[in-house]
This record gives structure tokens, sequence and C-alpha cells, in this order.
DNA sequence: CAGTGGTCTAGACCACTGA
DNA sequence: CAGTGGTCTAGACCACTGT
């Protein structure tokens, strides 16, 4: 008697990895299923909701629960700060800023971030090592608009990426991940030779409604992002 | 009166980003909360509980609820059969076999999938071709000891995609995304030139405690993921 | 040991939506 | 319009863990 949420959810999804209850079936309602495990609907909602989350089942009112057809995978990425994700690794992080300067936008960077003509902008490239070894080079663009303060920020010590989350603690992002290849400056700066495939990032956050950033962030090679789902 | 959960998340959220919380500091008590909402316990519950889920804010019982000093910013990508990526994309799907082979696996991919010795696996490569335009490159294996019914499909009109989806629908797995060099093998499948930069991502997959499928995606020149958070 | 979150309950009303 | 999920409530007990 008496199952909890845990019990419930682990029963469930056995029953339909086990393909007792198959793709596209019908799952007993609500109801149903409290009285089967003995416990309050509220539990076996919880359960439910879960797996809703998880993309395992889809619910419709009146028309009930199903068993998804095709079970959407997800994975979830940490995003991490660099410093944490070399700190992470055992390796000693250290920071270099290599440029910065404040320009008007070029065009293809008002394009991606909707800003109006004349914006000014401050682009920064920094250079990010794990053991003294380059481990990532960071191209980033900061909307001053948005930003103002940016602009007497000292960045020699301390990189965009922290003085960012700092003073814009939440916000909303697209990343894309896509594959380069090695031009002479990112050869240089990365340690690797030109034509080399290299793992990329792109970001772009907002702040209520205004884009604020847009970086690019190239990984040394070979570097790898991996996940569980 | 009377707030729903999604109003007490919506306000929390915004006394967060605009700073009203500061990362760090302490948030009311949740019996303070509903005071102050005028709802059930359970309503403001369910609300944290969210913004945990979020990675907005961190909870310990009896030390409270705290806003996170850094806030884990996270992605989650849908993992796509590629028929719907491309279908979705209003462009036509079309799928080849390339290669189909029983073998015995080799060592790197034992390591991988923590194979016992002299393991059989069937190995298949093909193509996913998006307007008759290559789209993606199909490197994969399927562990016979898992799956034996594997050595009677007929992979020649349906990928092994779509046909383990259908046989095993939930399983756990672990997907690496990273850039790799197109080789000559590559480059002639995918249409683009040796040595440029592709995108791929490796995945394994696991069901009920045992490894059942290496797979490796290699996409066509230029593709890049996107996700928003 | 006291304060906080974690969970369960029994009941209620509401919002959809398929038949 | 009837059945299903979506949500809220008031109260309860429990499980941690800081002081």
């Amino acid at each position: 008697m008496s199952a909890t949420y845990r019990d419930v959810k682990a029963d469930i999804l056995d029953k339909i990895t086990r393909g007792t209850w198959a793709p596209g079936s019908l799952v007993p309602s609500e109801v149903d299923l409290a009285e089967t495990y003995g416990c309050a609907r509220a539990t076996v909602n919880r359960a439910m909701r879960e797996l809703v989350e998880d993309g395992i089942i889809e619910r419709r009112r009146k028309a009930g629960t199903r068993v998804r057809m095709a079970p959407v995978r997800q994975a979830r990425f940490a995003i991490p700060i660099v410093r944490k994700e070399i700190e992470d690794q055992g390796a000693a992080y250290r920071y270099a800023l290599v440029s910065r300067a404040v320009a008007t936008a070029p065009d293809w960077l008002r394009a991606r971030l909707n800003l109006a003509g004349g914006g000014q902008v401050l682009h920064l490239t920094c250079m990010h090592y794990a053991d003294g070894i380059p481990y990532q080079f960071e191209d980033r663009w900061i909307n001053l608009a948005v930003l103002p303060q940016a602009r007497e920020a000292d960045f020699a010590q301390t990189g965009p990426n922290e003085w960012l989350v700092a003073e814009i603690p939440f916000s909303d992002a697209e990343i894309s991940f896509l594959a380069v290849s090695a031009d002479a400056g990112l050869a240089a700066h990365l340690g690797c030779a030109p034509g080399d495939a290299l793992f990329q990032t792109e970001r772009i956050t907002w702040w209520q409604g205004a884009a604020n950033t847009f970086v690019r962030l190239t990984y040394r090679r070979g570097h790898r992002m991996t996940a569980r789902y």
C-alpha cells in the first residue's frame, strides 16, 4: 500500500520499457492507477507529469494518456563557464586578453543581434588555457547600447564571460554547435595546423528582449562535448 | 488573492532577474511565501521545484532556498530521427544502405561498448539524403549478443535508426558532439572535399545495462545544431 | 532540537476535448 | 456532456541538517 510518486514512476517506466505497455497504447487513467497503487491521485499525477517531462508519454484531457510512438530523445547539456570546465578536469586555468576594441557593429552582427544601425559594440578576443596549453579561443561582441558599463570594465584579469554572469546573471540564449576549419589566426592561437577541423559553439544571449552579446567559442583540436540522457 | 504556481514562479523569477533577490541571497521560506501570495504551500512548492529544475535556485532542508551564485545554464536538445529532421525542413527524404557486414567487434568498439571478447556485431553504413543531396552519413554497429534479430532484419528499405526505435523504444544513451576532418570516404559520400571540417555526433545506447549499439553520424558540410534555453 | 523543504492525502473545482 | 487531466487546498507527517 501507499506507493510514493517515485515508485509509481518507476513501475510505469518499467512497464513501458519492457513492452507491457506498447508505444501508442493507452495508459489507465489517473483515478484507476491511484486505486491500483493504493495512493492519492496527486501522487500518480506527479509521476505522470515527470514522464511527460522525460518525453516518455503524451497526455491530453479527455483523450487520456498514451505511450509516445517515437520517444522524444532529448539531452540536457550544462553550459559551463570555461574556468570551471577546466578546473573540473583538474587542470590549472589561465586567461589572457588578446584584443579589445570599440567599433560600430558590422552588418553580419547587426543582422544576428537585430541591432539598429550605427550601434556601438565592444569586440574582445581572449584565450583560455588549461595547464598552459591552449584550450579555447573566445571571440566576443558586447552590445554597448544594452551594457554601456562594459566600456569601463577591465577585461585584462577577468574574462568577459564571468563579468557578464555577474552583471546579468540570468538571460535567454540561443546556442549552436558546428565544425569549422581552422584559419591562420585560429591555428596560431590554438596551436594546430591551418585547415584542422575544430569544434565551435556560437551563442547569442538576450536580456529583457534585447540582445546583449554574441560569442563564438572555438575549442582546441579534438575537443568533444558529451552528455547522457 | 489565490495565485497559481505559474504566477508565483513568474514573480520569483522576475525578482531574481531584476536583481531584487541577488545571487547567493536567501529566499523566504515556503510558509512565508505562501502567506505573501495568499496560496497554499504546495503551490509555492511546485513553483520552487520548477525553479530548481531550471537551475535558478538551490534548496536544502533547514538551510533554506538560495538564488544560485553561478546559474547552471543548460540547454535541452531534441535528438531527432534523421527522417523527421529532414522532412521538418520541408525536404524530401531518401535513404540508402551502403554496406552491411557481420563481424567480430574490433578492439576499439569492444572498449567503447564494454563487450566481451569475440562478440559478434552487425556493421552498417548508410546515407540519408535531403532533396537528393547528401545530408548525413551513418556508421552503425549493432551488438548481436543483445539484438540477434538484427541479423535477419532488412535494412535495404528502412534505416537502422527507425528499426531500433521500433525494436527498443526506450533506452539510456551517451552522446558526444565533435568536429572531424573529412577523409576520402566521407568526402565522397557527403560530396565535399577531403579535409573539410564536418560536424559529427557519436552515440552509444544501452538497454537494461547492456550496450546495444554505437553510431557515428557525420553531417554534410556547414551543418549546425541549434537550441534555445 | 527546531526550522526548512519533501511528500502524501482526500477532496474539490475547473478546463479541455472527444464522442 | 461526460471523462480525463490540471491545479489548488488545508492539513499532516517525515527527513534532513544547521545551530
